[in-house]
DNA sequence: TGGGAGTGCTTTTTT
DNA sequence: AGCACTCCCA
């Protein structure tokens, strides 16, 4: 027991022994978070305060989950397969299914993914005869959702326009059908569940009574809903360990609440907060340089990081003239980082936006260097994958609308949308689902659609004794779905996915061993939507890292590039629409990414750059400004330090920063610029006169 | 049924 | 530019 303390700092030390008090842990980047978080759970564990069975340990991703279980495993000779720890999703995944009845729900209730949600919206606006134009489907599964994750339920959802009112009414509709056909979104399923431990007070108790110690991660990213959630389960003496830290709160556009760690701190954690300050990651002027840039946000609740690790190299700054010229000394750098025996793996390019990768991705292809893209199409997401889990969903639970039209006419079975409508008027007729209202069908239809009924129960009949990863191979094959695939042109891929699904299906039940409430086929369901799975393309060992700097929280390297440092791209011009607010959360991004950085960090940015097709002129990221210039080593085109501290200037005689002068406006300076030839224009800051765009064609602009 | 042309959108994303 | 989606025709 007692080396479960050795190696901690201080503050660390203190957070881990606490005593049985809510707690509010500000872990600022690097300082061992994670370590902390799982050596309070073995330390508890281990000195007899709580057994595995008192301990709730929530996170949001399920990577972090089983990071965390590994970690505590590592930790103490116990079992945790038994333990409570996982997503906010899962854990209310596993209350529902275990009281489905209580909850209203059928037992083998499935859960909708979001684009499972999309195709539903849309099939209800079209049921309902509603203009998709004026009720865009994206917007209205925003509206259910952000509805939901702040706890409100069509009834009770304000109204203050006939608008809202219509999409009110939409979102109370929604809820009938999902009713109707037993599946839950992901918001619902916290929401559910919160509301069933509101409503069932003995449920409530028992949970209360059981969970002695709550442990929350990434306690920033939490939702009003998720909040709310925590201190329902708490509120029977539990004590909460919330761990987090403002400064990275990068979910803001998400429905997370920043606000819930000062809520947090005022209402329950009083005096006991603790900040783990010293970084273990990151060289000296890394962290000055993160330190120097978060101190421009208002909205902190303090922090500094330091470290003992030496000052280390400057960070890199270059400016490019185009995106390609950034890629180009992007891949030149790393080349011969990894000539110099840096491992591919620890080099990271990071960028705003996933569409920034094209053309680094280009110049890594044209250079022959490995690289791997994070942020792609994720298994379970894979139209072959989803086709085949739809007729699984179709067997466990066939009012199952959607899961019914992704596939009762895939493999064509000659059944046309004329069909369908038919079906689904006859289904709104007599109030049930598709898959019921097929035999009340006639005519052709009838015909067609009850062939596609007979399979499904030829399939559910053939089935139903096989162990899971036999059933799944079985009705690949006898749905038609491998024989359609062999047949494509480029089908091979597709085949293989669908290997690796039953692949899958088999891992999943040597791993879950005990199968929970409703069958081996439920969970596995519900397994294939709760974690759609890492990304699957390109295991290289040796690959250069791409990804958006939200997909590089939590990660590390050695080297980290951060690419597009522009205005309007970084921050995002969609941000600072937003107010301060949104410059701040743009500003807690840009602190994320510097802060993935152990030894080098560089950072970029061109002075043109393709967006939509057409070039824009970019001026330097106001971030860059915010770095203090004794921790810059600003690089000329060779990727030395250049001589003179400016960054390299642009070619024509208007460039970005110019003062010009203006027969009417008078004096100002060029910020911005778009378009080429005729179509020229440059966007001229005059001080009192404003901003204003002028054409270059047109307008009269000497320099000055 | 399926392919080709036309249209519109485009920040970040986990569950 | 590039992609997803819709619509229309063979």
């Amino acid at each position: 027991m007692s080396d479960l303390l050795t190696n901690l700092n201080v503050p660390q030390l203190q957070a881990v022994t606490l005593p049985p008090v809510h707690s509010l842990i500000l872990a600022g980047a690097g300082s061992g978070k994670t370590r902390v978080l799982t050596t309070r759970i073995a330390w508890l564990m281990s000195t007899g305060q709580v057994g595995p069975h008192g301990v709730l340990a929530v996170t949001f991703t399920n990577k972090a989950a089983r990071e965390m279980t590994a970690r505590l495993s590592a930790l103490v000779p116990i079992n945790t397969r038994g333990m409570w720890i996982g997503t906010f999703h899962g854990l209310c995944n596993r209350l529902l299914r275990a009281h489905y009845r209580e909850a209203g729900l059928p037992q083998t209730f499935q859960i909708l993914d979001s684009a499972d949600q999309l195709a539903m919206v849309k099939r209800l606006l079209k049921n309902l005869n509603i203009d998709d134009q004026k009720y865009p489907p994206r917007e209205l599964c925003h509206f259910i959702n952000a509805h939901k994750e702040q706890g409100v339920r069509a009834a009770q959802a304000e109204v203050y326009d006939n608008y809202t009112q219509k999409r009110v009414e939409l979102y109370s509709e929604y809820e009938t059908q999902c009713n109707r056909e037993g599946v839950v979104d992901f918001a619902e399923l916290l929401l559910r569940c919160y509301e069933l431990l509101q409503r069932n007070e003995p449920l409530r108790k028992h949970y209360q009574e059981r969970f002695r110690y709550i442990l929350v991660d990434e306690f920033q990213d939490t939702n009003k809903l998720q909040y709310a959630w925590l201190k329902l389960l708490a509120g029977g003496g539990a004590r909460v360990f919330a761990v987090g830290d403002d400064d990275q709160s990068i979910y803001a556009f998400r429905g997370a609440e920043v606000g819930n760690m000062r809520e947090f701190e005022r209402d329950w954690a009083g005096d006991n907060v603790i900040r783990l300050e010293q970084n273990y990651r990151s060289h000296g002027n890394i962290l000055a340089a993160a330190n120097a840039l978060i101190k421009h946000n208002r909205e902190r609740l303090g922090k500094n990081l330091w470290t003992d690790a030496g000052a280390g190299e400057r960070i890199r700054a270059f400016e490019a003239y185009s995106d390609l010229d950034e890629a180009r000394f992007v891949i030149d750098e790393i080349r011969e980082l990894v000539r110099d025996g840096v491992p591919a793996t620890q080099c990271a390019i990071l960028y705003r936006s996933n569409a920034q990768s094209r053309v680094l991705e280009h110049e890594l292809f044209a250079k022959g260097v490995p690289y791997k893209v994070y942020g792609g199409l994720r298994f379970f997401e894979r139209q072959e994958i989803k086709h085949a889990l739809a007729y699984l969903r179709l067997l466990g639970n066939a009012d199952d609308d959607t899961a019914f039209l992704r596939v009762v006419n895939f493999p064509t079975r000659g059944i046309g949308a004329r069909s369908l409508e038919n079906l689904q008027a006859t289904a709104h007729q007599i109030n049930s689902s598709l898959y019921n209202a097929a035999a009340s069908l006639s005519g052709k239809a009838g015909q067609t659609v009850g062939a596609f009924v007979r399979l499904i129960e030829v399939l559910r009949q053939e089935t139903v004794n096989l162990p899971l990863p036999e059933m799944v191979e079985h009705v690949i094959e006898k749905s038609g779905l491998a024989q359609h695939y062999r047949t494509e042109k480029e089908g091979q891929e597709r085949l293989e996915n669908l290997d690796e699904l039953i692949n899958a299906a088999a891992t999943f039940v040597d791993d879950e061993g005990t199968i929970g409430e409703g069958g081996a086929l439920a969970s596995f369901l519900a397994h294939a939507s709760l974690e759609a799975g890492e990304h699957q393309a390109g295991e290289g060992q040796e690959a250069v890292q791409l990804m958006s700097v939200h997909a590089a929280k939590g990660l590390e390297f050695d080297v980290v590039f951060i690419t597009g440092l522009e205005q309007g791209l970084f921050p995002h011009e969609n941000s600072t629409a937003q107010g301060r607010e949104g410059l701040e959360e743009e500003r807690r991004l840009m602190y994320v990414a510097v802060t993935r950085a152990r030894k080098r960090l560089y950072v970029s940015c061109a002075q043109t750059r393709m967006l939509h097709g057409q070039t824009r002129y970019c001026v330097p990221s106001a971030f860059l400004e915010e770095i203090p210039e004794n921790l810059l080593l600003k690089l000329n085109k060779k990727g030395e330090a250049a001589a003179a501290p400016a960054l390299s200037p642009s070619g024509g005689g208007l460039r970005i920063g110019q003062t010009v002068e203006h027969g009417r406006f008078g004096i100002g300076v060029i910020v911005a610029s778009e378009g080429r030839g005729a179509d020229a224009r440059v966007q001229v800051n005059f001080g009192g006169s404003g901003l204003k765009w002028l054409a270059l064609e047109y307008a009269k602009l000497t320099p000055v």
